[in-house]
DNA sequence: AAAAAGTATGCAATCGATTTGCAAATTTAG
DNA sequence: CTAAATTTGCAAATCGATTGCATACTTTTT
């Protein structure tokens, strides 16, 4: 499989220790959150994610979602739609350029699939130019789109 | 080098050849902004495009953009900034997947580049993803800002 | 246990980039 | 020259992302 996020739910002591392996604490808000991420097939925007909750503060979720992100819980992706993706790092992700893998947007169905067996392939910059971080996307049909 | 945009001016009847060529009229406005284009020695946005020129209005300059850039006079940049980056396209130019360039975005001073010598590399996707458009930037620092 | 300090949450408001609506100006076609 | 089509300018709307601030909740200190 190339997907990084499995969409297997979790149990809570699951949810608890990867937030405290984070040093996130774990309050019964990011315990949802996370709990709902985990539940995701692709990588999902703020805005849907708040429709999957019954009610629930977006501006909180943005804030939840930052923190999560700032701890290396989920990385967020910049599929070129204007609304970033959020999805779960796998195990021990540290978000390094030689980490991070391809991304692909489905230009039909509208979902974002992490390739996670996909790492980005590297490019020797020229003279002086230093890498820090890097975004690969592409764009097309996804399995489902492609008939 | 590795910009694909020169920073070297045209003379109009030079400006006017590359409008024709891609059936785009030349107004006065258009050649006015495609001048301007072709000075740049980076990727612009639409507000600092917009700084440039003395007085013009933006919605207008927006749309002029746009025009290029369904003509594939320009092509726009999604550096991850927030702010959508222009720079002319390279004669003949159909921003195929196979034409695409790679592009850095310097974290110091801001400005993003056309790697034209550097093609985004392929990559093998998962069965029946059929691939229609690519992104790749690079990110760091540029080699005015390495030291 | 109570008070104080620190952290998280909810709601209103703002910001910035992009996009649309529409009327006036300009260009092209008949 | 007149009518139609295109381009331009200004106002306003849209939308995602972000901030301010008051309230709620947790943790630490007395
Ligand atoms: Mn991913
Ligand atoms: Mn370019
Ligand atoms: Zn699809
Ligand atoms: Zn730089």
């Amino acid at each position: 499989m190339y997907l990084c996020i499995a969409g297997i739910p979790m149990n809570e002591k699951q949810l608890t220790t990867i937030l405290n392996a984070r040093s996130v604490k774990p309050t019964a808000m990011r315990l949802l959150v996370l709990d709902m991420l985990a539940r995701q097939e692709t990588a999902i925007s703020l805005s849907d994610l708040e429709e999957q909750f019954d009610k629930v503060d977006k501006v909180t979720l943005y804030r939840t979602l930052k923190t999560f992100e700032q701890h290396k819980i989920i990385h967020s992706i910049d599929d070129g739609t204007g609304s970033a993706k959020y999805a779960l790092c796998s195990e021990g992700c540290e978000c390094n350029p030689g980490d991070l893998h391809v991304h692909f947007h489905c230009q039909l169905c509208k979902r974002t699939f992490c390739l996670t067996e996909y790492t980005i392939p590297a490019i020797n910059l020229p003279h002086k130019f230093i890498l820090k971080e890097m975004n690969m996307v592409l764009k097309g049909l996804c399995e489902d789109c492609s008939n």
